[in-house]
DNA sequence: ATTTATCATTAAAATAAATCAAGATGGAAA
DNA sequence: TTTCCATCTTGATTTATTTTAATGATAAAT
């Protein structure tokens, strides 16, 4: 029963009944994926809806001279995928590499949709989910737009502890959109402050 | 029947029956909106979501020294609101301003909450469009952390050209993180290429 | 155990972008 | 018409950030 995180997770939205909890065992596989795996490489579509249950990853996208650019980075109790290419059935740009051993729960797009015309307090639930991840995403936005580099990485410390420790400063800078040299100076200036 | 581009926009989602259209026209009041008139401000409760029939609007965020950072725009059959604030009914950061005469349509937060629980359909509407804009908004971070400004105006030309010819460079600036002096040498750069 | 890659840091030079100050333009308003 | 205000532009200066290159430290691979 690999599922109780996920379980747990959907009751902190709404309860749910016998019913609806064995369908969640049945729609959601477990799987098991090695630092450095990935479960989604640019030109592939996103076919899965992943819950990571234990482990982090990141996803990026690889730009025209190489370089990586981290959109997000997901541990415990955290979903990540393409949604864009999830639903229109496009390849995506993107990639999702495991950054530490992992286990996750997967659903494919066919049963995930099949729980959204069947039991449609999964709908409620996935809108409200999809809605704070918009305000999160627009939070990151208007932070970008508006703040320093070292304001940023103020910020994604005071947000983010967990992950301070447990991911490099590169993986940090690339998401926070400056160079590890860059990343590096920030902190050498906040430490002598 | 002001909520007819209402119903439209919502069609080409899923096709409503009589009772859902009817339902939609008792839920969203038409208002009328004057240039430069607010819907919306700091430290208010955003208390409607708002879809915008006729006219153009602005989201932003005014920072400690007094600067406008434009998160984004709306026209016409766009949908604009603080979401954070509608759902925890926590004070907004944030203003929305009416750039030019404008025509909404607007629910309130418990009539469209009922829309969700007694319309299931309304749901499933709600959950693919909050889906969408995190597609954008994903996109656009991406662009923030790869791409340097003149990249960003070149690629807001191409995404939204019906914007370029009705909304200042001021604005267009605020809404790509630089200053309007720079998006103007941007621009005397791209000209003379 | 040794080699190899990754990571974190530093510094100098180069570029990107912000700030400051000023002038030109054109439409709105009186 | 004249005034006024917002917009756009320009150039000089300063600050933020990237690039390049080099180094020691650590972790991974052989």
């Amino acid at each position: 029963m690999t599922t109780k995180p996920l379980i747990d997770y959907f009751e902190k939205f709404l309860p749910l009944n016998e019913e609806e909890k064995s369908i969640v065992e049945n729609v959601f596989k477990e799987r098991t994926i090695k630092r450095r795996q990935f479960i989604l490489q640019e030109g592939d579509v996103c076919k899965h809806n992943t819950f990571v249950v234990e482990g982090c990853f990141k996803m990026y996208m690889v730009d025209e001279n190489g370089k990586e650019h981290n959109l997000q980075f997901a541990v415990e109790n955290w979903w990540i995928g393409d949604i864009g290419s999830f639903h229109s059935e496009a390849p995506s740009r993107l990639y999702i590499e495991a950054l530490e051993n992992s286990i996750i729960l997967q659903a494919k797009k066919e049963d995930q949709l099949k729980l959204f015309v069947e039991y449609p307090k999964f709908n409620r639930i996935f809108r409200v989910l999809a809605e704070n991840a918009m305000v999160s995403l627009q939070n990151r936005i208007l932070q970008n737009i508006s703040s320093t580099a070292e304001e940023r990485y103020l910020s994604f410390l005071e947000k983010r502890p967990q992950l301070f420790n447990r991911i490099s400063n590169v993986q940090i800078a690339s998401y926070l959109g400056v160079t590890p040299e860059f990343l590096s100076t920030i902190r050498k200036k906040i430490a002598k402050s």
